[in-house]
DNA sequence: GTAGCTGCAAACTCTTTGCAACTCT
DNA sequence: AGAGTTGCAAAGAGTTTGCAGCTAC
């Protein structure tokens, strides 16, 4: 019988051979329900707020582990600390320079040409970032 | 009489009302000079090759001055450290992730697809980084 | 003369790490 | 049992800042 249920942190990081402490099933959890780009002080927070045994300590091994997997996208938007999220289907973002606010888009133009960008310069693409800064239109 | 020699940071710097004192003089020229994209230890190593007397807090400070005039541009890329370039005609950048080298490109495509994502979200594009990951192709 | 700039050193923020204790598997 | 994980506190890197003295204008 095959396994149905949407795959979690949990799940992943036990098929990459992790033991699963309660610390790191709390912070696995609180980046599974984030629907934001916390930073590292937010997801310690959050997962405080569930075991108040948690450090910090702690909370940054675990995303640097996450990073390093894959699982999580890290990053440093123009600020002086790092934002985590999920690393589900490719996205960018559209940075609200007014609230900080964190928009995410797709555009498939955009992969198109980032793809052809790479290959002229004699590159093979690895990786990208875009973001843009705007501010609402009134 | 116009003058019609190519403007230079300590031009727009002075144009800006900032005193022109013989530190920031020489860290504006090693940023003129420069072409490629500088840590602000560079920065420093590079100024105080002409002035020893040169504080690495002046350098902080100019380049954060620079910053907020808009006549340099600060990146971080996936490093733990800032890095300058003159804010000269936009452009992205494509970094190597085995030398860390920096590959410099425009492209007209993108610029006209980060507009209309911008407005379709309902913003005023301000500002936008974009950079690619590669390794050389073999 | 004075507002602005500087070097120094201390402070600050974010992040990493050594270590001894503890806990999954 | 043993390798991996944890909290703590200290250390580390990059950056900022208070202050007294100096300098361009």
């Amino acid at each position: 019988m095959e396994d149905h249920t949407p795959d979690t942190l949990e799940k992943a990081c036990t098929r990459a051979g992790l033991k699963m402490t309660g610390q790191r099933r709390t912070i696995l959890a609180v980046l599974d329900e984030a629907q934001d780009h916390p930073s590292v002080e937010t997801v310690y927070e959050r997962s405080r707020a569930h075991d108040s045994s948690i450090s910090m300590a702690t909370v940054y091994r675990t995303l640097n582990m996450l990073d390093e997997l894959g699982l999580v996208v890290r990053h440093e938007f123009k600020e002086n600390f790092a934002r985590y999220e999920l690393n589900m289907q490719h996205h960018h973002h559209l940075i609200d320079v007014d609230s900080g606010k964190v928009i995410e888009f797709q555009n498939i133009e955009i992969e198109q040409i980032k793809q052809k960008i790479a290959e002229e310069l004699g590159y093979d693409l690895i990786e990208c970032r875009l973001e843009l800064y705007g501010r609402k239109r009134t």
